[in-house]
DNA sequence: TATTGTTATACTCTATAACTATA
DNA sequence: TATAGTTATAGAGTATAACAATA
């Protein structure tokens, strides 16, 4: 447990993430509000998966997945199939149209990381995105204690979907 | 400059953040949504500023931040008062109400991270504190390249470590 | 004319509650 | 009765544009 002082700084540096958080949000085509990303690039991530799921990484109400949900399904870029084995359950697939829409934005983000973090060196960027995934499952952890096996938190590889 | 791969899975931890940032809002009373609060924390953290300083430092409109100050202002935790080398400019001053509600805020904000970074030791707190900082300051230096002054990124005195 | 700040409008994100269909 | 998902409603965050007051 560390001291407060450095809780409360960390407190500070999380709300200036804000801060990219919206200058990233920005560049985004109007068709795709910052919702629909988050659930193509998770769809692309960890593949097929129920709105149940969905909303768990989320980590928002299921109501709110519902409408991200619809808003790319309307476009076409996700498929929303029936379960066989639980007829109230929705299986969200990524389709074709999804993937190249996901392509293009991901190039964009890319383009944009690449412009602000250009005196970033690659251990640096490594270490960030391993300290933000450890951050992410210790939140992950406190909300949802049910499978207990062992965590790996995700750094780089992770080979999720095969479909993509 | 770090390879594409990198910064997409950057990325995707970036958009993980929104799960720390959501559970960290979801905790502050109905009374103060989270623009308040990053509005009486950079006042008491850079002190008196003017409106157009804040939305600078919270990098919105200043639309935004007028709708923030506002909220706050009609609560009593900060005054809006006549620059006297300006008369379109208004000074932004936290009021003690205003510190004892900060006080009270970032109390509980700090347990919840206190819980939720049981496992983290005080160095892993620095170094996430640190890369935040430094990544918010990438995006900064681009969006306002205009003062060239020395810039310190972070409060906490750092273990000189950063590879660029 | 340019700048500082406010307000009106529109759209997105989010949670709660009520509802349908299925288990 | 309980669960999966949708929809209605309400409140907050945000940007753009129009506006007022001052520089």
């Amino acid at each position: 447990m560390a001291e407060q002082v450095l809780y409360k700084e960390l407190m500070r540096q999380l709300g200036a993430v804000g801060v990219v958080r919206r200058d990233l949000a920005r560049i985004l085509p109007p068709e795709v509000p910052s919702g629909s990303v988050d659930v193509l690039v998770l769809l692309s991530h960890h593949g097929d998966m129920r709105m149940s799921r969905l909303a768990e990484l989320l980590a928002v109400d299921m109501s709110v997945t519902s409408r991200h949900v619809s808003h790319v399904a309307d476009r076409g870029w996700i498929e929303r199939c029936a379960d066989p084995e639980d007829k109230r359950s929705r299986i969200l697939r990524l389709t074709p149209a999804g993937e190249e829409k996901l392509t293009e934005l991901s190039q964009r983000t890319t383009d944009r990381l690449v412009e602000r973090l250009a005196d970033w060196s690659d251990d640096d960027v490594r270490q960030l995105t391993r300290l933000l995934s450890r951050l992410r499952a210790s939140f992950d952890d406190c909300r949802a204690p049910k499978s207990a096996g062992p965590r790996t938190h995700s750094v780089i590889p992770e080979p999720a979907n095969t479909t993509s």
